[in-house]
DNA sequence: TTTTATTATTCAATTAGTTGAATATAACGG
DNA sequence: CCGTTATATTCAACTAATTGAATAATAAAA
């Protein structure tokens, strides 16, 4: 039920369309909950219905029309009460890992290529963690709360990749070792 | 598409039951793709009709019977040919940074605790992985392919947790940090 | 001896997510 | 002026995942 959830949370910051939200979703929320537009559309009608949004109608001339929706103060409680109930370590779902696993079904090469693509990936990511804690963040000690706790998020994407990195550099090492001491004809 | 997959995968490894099949993956490739019973029957099934996989029906006197699946050279190929396309990083989905991203609406105690339970969680996985390094993979510069292969998605896991750990401590270190600042009277 | 856990599988219903397209308007660049 | 990108939303169809229960047998524990 979280895509509501993170809905709320990203409209709380700002009211907006749901265009836009989806758009803003882009460079916060959306780096740790995906959603498609159609994903986002869906979801804010049944939030409207539930009451835990309110919607208003902004007629524009030179574009079409959109509907700017705002967190009710019922759904601003709603959304409290989610964050105040414990939530399970979320599982990790990765195809890369299901791949590597039965990577000794494949040439080694198509296993090294994958890896140097999702490290160029992750390398790419943390560039693009660091540059918006630089930008948005570049006094992390004296920030509001509201800031920190996006900052601290922030933090777990930096984690996050620096250690996706280490290990596919760890691992490409690794693999690529193996070829040398299967191929080189001096062994 | 990947729970197919992973089922495949996993009985490659060894050809067993459904039951089986899910009872082997929460210690093996279940840490990086979850499926519950409910999925891995109506997969298997499905998988039969496309010829990926045979199935053999064992009467059992003193237990219900089972139908052991063995993947087909067709099942293998489909696999093989997975593996070898490249697949995009997989995306992030995690409610706690959901709610750490509007941690300001709910007092900073109850995201402390939060914190908490899921920096106790990170350390008994990591616990968990690193037993299985030490009983499985005591030497492992000199194990087979098949078991090197499924040693670096174990070394992923190990990153992977000590890096949310790591996160863990250090942003309850931060928020326990603002919390004396607000309540400490000598400030 | 009753209950609980384990083995083994299936069904039904619902919710969530994906894919692909359709429909507008308009700003921007070449 | 013409194609591309951006704004703004909706529909339809499909696939995947979740939830909860039902069935049925036995072994082990309380």
């Amino acid at each position: 039920m979280a895509l509501a959830h993170a809905i709320l949370a990203g409209l709380i910051c700002k009211p907006c369309s749901g265009y836009d939200l989806r758009k803003n979703f882009e460079s916060s929320i959306g780096f740790f909950w995906r959603a498609t537009f159609q994903q986002v559309y869906r979801e804010l009608t049944k939030l409207e219905e539930q009451g835990f949004l309110t919607a208003e109608t902004i007629h524009q001339s030179q574009r079409p029309d959109k509907r700017i929706y705002s967190v009710t103060p019922t759904g601003r409680q709603y959304l409290q009460d989610w964050i105040a109930q414990p939530v399970a370590i979320s599982p990790i779902k990765d195809d890369l890992l299901v791949k590597l696993f039965v990577g000794h079904l494949v040439p080694p090469e198509t296993i090294l290529a994958e890896l140097e693509q999702h490290r160029q990936g992750h390398l790419e990511q943390l560039a693009t963690y660091e540059a918006i804690a630089q930008k948005f963040f570049p006094d992390p000690d004296n920030i509001s709360l509201e800031a920190k706790f996006q900052y601290l998020t922030l933090r777990n994407g930096i984690h996050y990749e620096t250690a996706w990195l280490q290990w596919c550099e760890e691992t490409i090492r690794s693999i690529a070792l193996g070829l040398n001491f299967s191929y080189d004809p001096n062994f």
